[in-house]
DNA sequence: TGCCCATGTGACCGAGTATTCATATGGTGT
DNA sequence: ACACCATATGAATACTCGGTCACATGGGCA
């Protein structure tokens, strides 16, 4: 989607640009975002910028697409590898990553809300939509392999089960957190340095309270047995995967 | 907070107004709403504005925290009074007066929907964190009451239950209702009349399904009994109240 | 009639906006 | 040396924005 143009950049030169961009869309959002203070936070004139893209637009779709992406599978796959597990431990392992990601990089959280909150822009309002589908049919995939091995209840109308986790994953995660740290996106974006008050223990406990009631909704009611007594969600085992020194 | 001189106004005119700036935020999101094609819309002089309200964001204000929530109010009001039912029936049919509500208020949905992505406005930053501590109150009595009755788990972090609560109730019936009308709420503004094609009886069943699946997550293994094997959700009683002729 | 004052009005202001374009620059190949 | 061409630049264009202000209007009252 870029041009040419952009993609030939000195690697500095795009990093540049991208941190601007991220920074001027997660403080102002897409509408209020502007291509002048861009162009000047990046020092570049604003005539470059439209030798890279065609528009606003185009920018923030190849942000929220193609960068985010990117800067997201670079950080799960630096991760250390989710250890063994049942079903319910890996979904709570994939979700770990996910908010630890959305914690380290809250700017590029702030931007990719707007994916949940359509808005006028109909080029938006496309990109909104094709996402929204894909992250649905994730969730039905999801389900499925979880049906598949006994640990998702076979007798869920499985699009509504699909839209129930998303709300949870999307909203449901960002709710328990912001009442955890006590400020929304906007003031961590301001005030990375207090993720310290939310160590990583702590976003564990968290996400077993969330995984416990999400097993509850969705889970049977008698969990397939694997040698004996095993619990669904190991839940002293995830806690203590914690990286961190006791 | 809008001026006296706007509580004056005669109701037809202040009602104009009303309606061109629910139709001007509604399309265009705060941020993008402009003053200019409100007051041209409202046909009324861009100085008078100024006379009524000390800006846009007063403006905003009154129309979600004190008109919107008026109209709600007129409107569940005139709806039948919601019939016998245990805790989880009650909770289903307030869902559904929110539900309806918002089918027929497409824009005021839309405008309200606001109040979970935060904006770069500081004056909405502190009306959304405002509105989401209300919310959370609210949860967090509706499952203490839950729980006092019977019907909701007692090894519940209420906080946590009150955030997925929450987040069913904002988000997850959000994607559903728009999964079943096939588009989001910006085209639902643009199309009211297709709210026929998901007629009552149906919307119910959506409910009935999302009812059951916080039922399980919230609710106790066993739930208390009141004269014999009367089911949590009477889904058939529930399904039968509809207005509609069979 | 003449005054008062709340209300109505739209031209105007300065400051923003996205985008374009004529011109300048610098490197590469001949 | 010169030509060529991708790239870089920022002044200029044509808007829109929120907000103001000098003036117009009209009903109530002395």
């Amino acid at each position: 989607m870029p041009k040419d143009t952009f993609l030939n950049l000195p690697p500095d030169k795009r990093a540049r640009i991208a941190e601007a961009a991220i920074e001027e869309f997660s403080e102002r959002g897409y509408t209020g975002a502007s291509i002048s203070r861009i162009v000047a936070r990046a020092k570049i004139a604003k005539g470059s910028f439209y030798q890279y893209f065609d528009g606003k637009i185009v920018l923030f779709r190849w942000l929220l697409l193609e960068e985010t992406a990117r800067r997201k599978l670079e950080y799960l796959a630096a991760q250390p590898e989710p250890t063994v597990g049942d079903y319910w431990a890996l979904l709570g392992n994939m979700m770990l990553g996910g908010i630890r990601f959305g914690l380290e990089h809250p700017r590029l959280s702030r931007i990719a809300a707007v994916l949940w909150h359509p808005s006028a822009d109909p080029e938006l309002q496309s990109l909104v939509s094709e996402y929204q589908a894909l992250a649905r049919t994730n969730m039905r995939v999801l389900l499925a392999q979880g049906q598949a091995v006994g640990h998702v209840r076979t007798d869920l109308d499985l699009d509504v089960a699909a839209d129930f986790l998303l709300a949870q994953l999307m909203q449901g995660m960002d709710l328990a957190i912001q009442r955890r740290i006590g400020m929304d996106l906007i003031e961590f974006c301001a005030h990375p340095e207090r993720l310290r008050e939310f160590p990583e223990r702590e976003q564990r406990r968290l996400i077993a309270e969330h995984m416990d009631l999400l097993r509850h909704a969705l889970g049977p009611r008698k969990p397939p047995l694997r040698q004996g007594r095993e619990r669904l969600l190991d839940l002293e085992a995830f806690l203590n995967q914690s990286s961190e020194e006791d």
